[in-house]
RNA sequence: GGUCCCAUCGUCUAGUGGUUAGGACGCCGGCCUCUCACGCCGGUAACAUGGGUUCGAAUCCCAUUGGGAUCACCA
């Protein structure tokens, strides 16, 4: 059996959004599952519209949910000789003919066949002129006007079009360049695309391709149209339900192997299990399991699934994907002893790397501002003594192991009467500036001798003149 | 409007003729606990409707309804 050959052909028009990448997504992970081959090709036909920062934009999304590519990415505009050659062929073997009607004319056909309740489409007037090429003639397809074209897709079965309601559709416009429907078939041949995976947006083109593949004597390629990722109003997802751009969910401080996971997910099954690698996701993506309805966007599961990720990766994984949202709030790595120290604590707590980097800021922070709430309940007259006793504890201990404050703890609880409960939300305070923190142990472990010293000191000084303003 | 597709908890889904219709997210409660989380336990909630077929339908067929896609010399 032939290796699998799959693609991705977004067109450069905007950014890669979150339906491109799910198709880009689907394509790649059955070209690795089968050992198989992707190959990127970038439809930049429409030359008003398409751009390079658009490409640009294209292969960073890309890039960052690490989907490669083993050939491409071809540009259609390079390859226009090509397409005019497979037209030349259609031609010249009866497949296409010239037609000279003006697109009004056009227009006209349409808007009469639309009043008459019918599919609009070209009347078929020059279809047996016989017209040979000529300025300003479009080369239009010689398409089936009996019978049956049939589609058998892998995820919606069987689909019956009536050739009759099919029309002599355009193969090159009359400025000479080709149409989409013409070229993407001509490509897909040519690059030996044997599974077309894409959107069910597709499905009404597939037949006219189909059409075109049989007039050129190639082989059909498998089909697998895939259902559409909806917005929280069922209506097809855009920019007034959020972020559309790929990287935006990066800035958000999702992580590619969450974000991969939900988008797979969202229209694909493996019987009940929610998380995957991207290795598993490898090994167990098929055609099959490909869902045929539509699906909601929901940013709360995804936000789950990035907080499971978050997890389930090695401190060290995170850091290159937290660094730079970390230096967007001018935070640096530099400023805290250990930054993997730092994720830790804070991997259980977080569901974004966004509000990683939020939860991380006492850390990182020359001084701690107290919450004023927090303050006036925790801070009491009361606190001052066992503040101090810490601060004096913490400085004879040669090493902020776990064990060794702990037991510095123990022996503040001891001497005080003190539960632990008592004494560690005032030093949370005195350390964070808040009352919710990671563990207190391990936020002082996190934080370094340096700064936890200085910041006990601080609130001593702070409850000292709490005492003096009592009396 | 024509053509095509789709239809299980609010959402993502499992289910392929016989299940107390399962899981996940969300939400609610409890446990754990130095706070917040994590984790654990429990709860809430669905087969769009109507006809068939069958001893028996979420599962098969038809219709209805509702959603969606598409009808270019755009891709």
């Amino acid at each position: 059996m032939d290796p699998i050959v799959t693609r991705f052909p977004p067109s450069p028009t905007g950014y890669l959004h979150v339906g491109g990448a799910r198709t880009a997504l689907f394509n790649w992970l059955y070209a690795r599952h089968t050992g198989g081959r992707f190959v990127l090709r970038i439809e930049d036909t429409d030359t008003v519209r398409s751009t390079q920062a658009s490409v640009d934009a294209i292969f960073e999304a890309l890039r960052w949910l690490e989907i490669d590519w083993d050939d491409g990415p071809y540009f259609q505009s390079q390859r226009i000789e090509i397409y005019l050659d497979y037209a030349r062929r259609l031609y010249e073997a009866g497949h296409a003919y010239y037609c000279t009607c003006s697109p009004e004319a056009v227009e006209e056909m349409r808007r009469r066949a639309t009043a008459a309740g019918a599919n609009p489409r070209y009347d078929g007037t020059c279809r047996e002129r016989g017209l040979g090429p000529q300025p300003g003639a479009v080369l239009r397809f010689r398409a089936p006007a009996t019978g049956t074209t049939v589609l058998d897709d892998v995820v919606k079965g069987s689909i019956v079009f009536q050739n009759s309601e099919l029309d002599d559709f355009v193969l090159v416009r009359s400025d000479g360049m080709p149409t989409y429907n013409f070229v993407v078939v001509v490509d897909d041949i040519t690059m030996g695309i044997n599974s077309v995976i894409r959107g069910d947006d597709h499905v009404m083109n597939t037949p006219k391709q189909i059409q075109i593949y049989r007039a050129l004597g190639a082989r059909l390629p498998v089909f697998a149209h895939v259902p559409m990722v909806l917005g929280p109003d069922r209506t097809r997802l855009s920019k007034r339900h959020g972020a559309m751009s790929v990287t935006a969910y990066r800035d958000m401080g999702y992580l590619p192997d969450a974000f991969i996971n939900y988008l797979v997910r969202l229209g694909w099954s493996c019987g009940d299990q929610e998380f995957f690698t991207r290795r598993e996701l490898i090994e167990k993506f098929t055609l099959e399991n490909i869902g045929r309805s539509a699906g909601v966007f929901d940013l709360a599961k995804l936000q789950a699934l990035n907080a499971d990720h978050i997890q389930a990766n090695g401190p060290e994984a995170l850091v290159p994907h937290l660094e730079p949202i970390l230096a967007r709030s001018g935070l640096a790595a530099g400023d805290v002893p250990s930054l993997a120290r730092v994720i830790r604590s804070l991997q259980p707590r977080s569901k974004t790397l966004e509000e990683m980097a939020e939860q991380a800021r006492f850390y990182f922070e020359e001084e701690v501002s107290y919450d004023p709430a927090a303050a006036k309940k925790l801070f009491k007259p009361a606190t001052l003594d066992p503040m101090q006793r810490l601060a004096a504890a913490l400085e004879k201990i040669p090493e902020f192991s776990e064990a060794a404050l702990e037991a510095a703890f123990t022996a503040v609880m001891d001497a005080t009467g003190l539960k632990l409960g008592k004494i560690a939300q005032p030093v949370r305070l005195a350390l964070t500036g808040r009352t919710a923190s990671p563990g207190i142990f391990e936020t002082i472990e996190a934080l370094g001798r340096e700064k936890t010293l200085a910041r006990l000191h601080q609130a001593v000084k702070y409850l000292q003149a709490v005492a003096e303003a009592e009396t």
